[in-house]
DNA sequence: CTGTTAGCGCTTTCAT
DNA sequence: ATGAAAGCGCTAACAG
């Protein structure tokens, strides 16, 4: 591996100091015209890169880098999210690392960036404690959840009032056996139940057993909604753990023959744009990402005006609302 | 803006030298546990962060970061290559920058990424020139397109072999009257016409007449269908520009009543997973995510080994091929 | 176990 | 217009 070659190697090969160098590449002026040429020469000859890190060192201004772990990249409601941020991220002066969590775990993705970024943000689901360790000091930004710990800051989604809008809204159009399709837990992103509690809390005692759990993916989706009116005929409505699988859901009411919304009305959970694409297009529990992201910078911010301290857990929550389309 | 908290602050605050606080933070050992819980304590107290400039700078093994721009988060497509990228990527010893140059254009893009990275991959349009100029004079791997400069590779795809083996597969099912749904254009990652013109050249004159171009996304793709069977209703086969388009296009068979395959038979490009789930799921042109992504880390691992130097152009081509499913 | 000395590669003073 | 000196904040290599 040969030696790096740096700024020294082009100021001794132009004949120049190492100062009328930066002067050069930075096209800061006060050079002469030729020297700079000549510099530039040099530059290009001995394949020259300055170091980032050197460069990042000594200029003032500081740059602020975040590292975005990605639940998964075969989610869109995490790629929407990603793509949020990241636009909005560049606008306010960050830069934005990403590691994605899919494959990889957790601990390893956060350890490995640990030494570029100043904090995290992303959807995380180590515990507390170890979450803390794995950033190695560095604050965190949960998304859509809670963290204990100081260090650990959060944007919450208020899913159980989320749930009950969709519930009652349902309800108003006319609903009286609400089932549910929820995530059978192993993916990314899977909150522990939280959904289905919150639903059997709205829907009450008699929609309890319509409750089927299936793969969190569009095809999972299909299978548990093929099951549930299988074995509830009678089912009037079907609240969805997310769109991915709500997809899946009028996928298979198509095929069935199924009327959605006439005998079946679908109501998912994201909001994805997707939704808009099948058909009948997807209603849905939006949890409009813009104010997730939103919040999640505002952290940040305040996050980097406190030079990446540790504070205590600081809180936002964003409530979901309904998505009207066609599908309820 | 406080000043910052430096090795220094705390080698005093705790009464050691800096070298200790070194030891305590990074837990090498040869340290007496009471100082060096002496010294933690210190960097709690006066919320000391290590600057990761100074420390890369210092430490030997060079950390290799690369800027990734995504075309759009919005097409699964490019999604989906920005995750298989990443997961690769991060086995392999890189740190991923990404930017999105969906809302800011892509010299800008480059721009603010030049600093923190060694290089650039991405589908990017710009032109060579003001590639080579807003990258800095970092080498770039085009995805999907040639680069003529030095400092540009790419990895392409051979699209003409695509859509030839696309027609003739077809025609190989019996289509005998193959339309295209094209993009119209604006959107990014639009090739100038490259599949149109291949289509024309291998569908033959008699189908260069049933073209249709349309937005490209889901929605766009099924007003492009729409149109094209209602102004010719003998079309027995459609290729379509991309599986986004393709995907709108089953759709609106669906809604249409029309027969797919029976009737119609539609062949997307991209070969995106979402396709399998659609009824009657998506065959496609498959482009090969992983073989595209495999040669992208195989070009920049080579450009590392020349310390990120300006090499003549490297070009890998990956084929695609069919991915057989249900729409044709 | 701990401190001292030397840089890493670059940019900012400030002279000249 | 150019150069010399002085760091940026950290860690490696050596002393003690």
């Amino acid at each position: 591996m040969a030696k790096r070659v740096t700024i020294n190697d082009v100021a001794r090969a132009a004949g120049v100091s190492r100062q009328t160098v930066t002067r050069a590449i930075n096209n800061m002026g006060e050079i002469n015209e030729q020297t700079k040429q000549r510099v530039l020469e040099a530059c290009e000859r001995l394949g020259y890169r300055p170091s980032r890190f050197a460069r990042n060192l000594v200029v003032r201004k500081k740059s602020r880098a975040m590292g975005l772990l990605v639940a998964s990249f075969r989610n869109p409601y995490y790629t929407e999210i990603a793509g949020d941020l990241l636009n909005s991220a560049a606008e306010r002066g960050w830069h934005v690392l990403m590691a994605s969590t899919e494959t990889e775990d957790e601990a390893a993705a956060l350890d490995m960036l640990s030494g570029q970024v100043d904090l995290f943000v992303g959807h995380l689901w180590l515990a507390d404690d170890d979450l803390a360790r794995a950033a190695r000091g560095l604050p965190v930004v949960l998304l859509e959840r809670a963290g204990e710990r100081p260090g650990l800051h959060s944007v919450e989604v208020d899913i159980r009032e989320g749930v009950r809008v969709a519930v009652s809204a349902l309800r108003d159009r006319g609903a009286r056996r609400i089932g549910m399709i929820d995530s059978a837990g192993s993916g990314p992103g899977y909150v522990p139940s939280s959904r289905r509690g919150y639903f059997e809390e709205f829907a009450g005692a008699g929609s309890a057993g319509m409750v089927v759990a299936g793969d969190e993916s569009i095809t999972g989706g299909g299978r548990a909604f093929t099951d549930l009116v299988g074995a509830h005929p009678e089912v009037d409505a079907v609240l969805v753990f997310n769109d991915l699988m709500a997809l899946g859901a009028v996928q298979a009411s198509n095929a069935l023959g199924i009327d959605v919304p006439g005998r079946v009305r679908i109501c998912g959970f994201d909001g994805l744009t997707l939704g808009e694409a099948v058909h009948p297009a997807l209603t849905s529990v939006s949890l409009d990402r813009h104010a997730l992201v939103r919040e999640a910078l505002d952290l940040a911010d305040v996050l980097a005006e406190a030079d990446f301290g540790v504070l205590p857990p600081m809180r936002r929550t964003v409530r979901p609302r309904m998505l009207w389309r066609e599908s309820a």
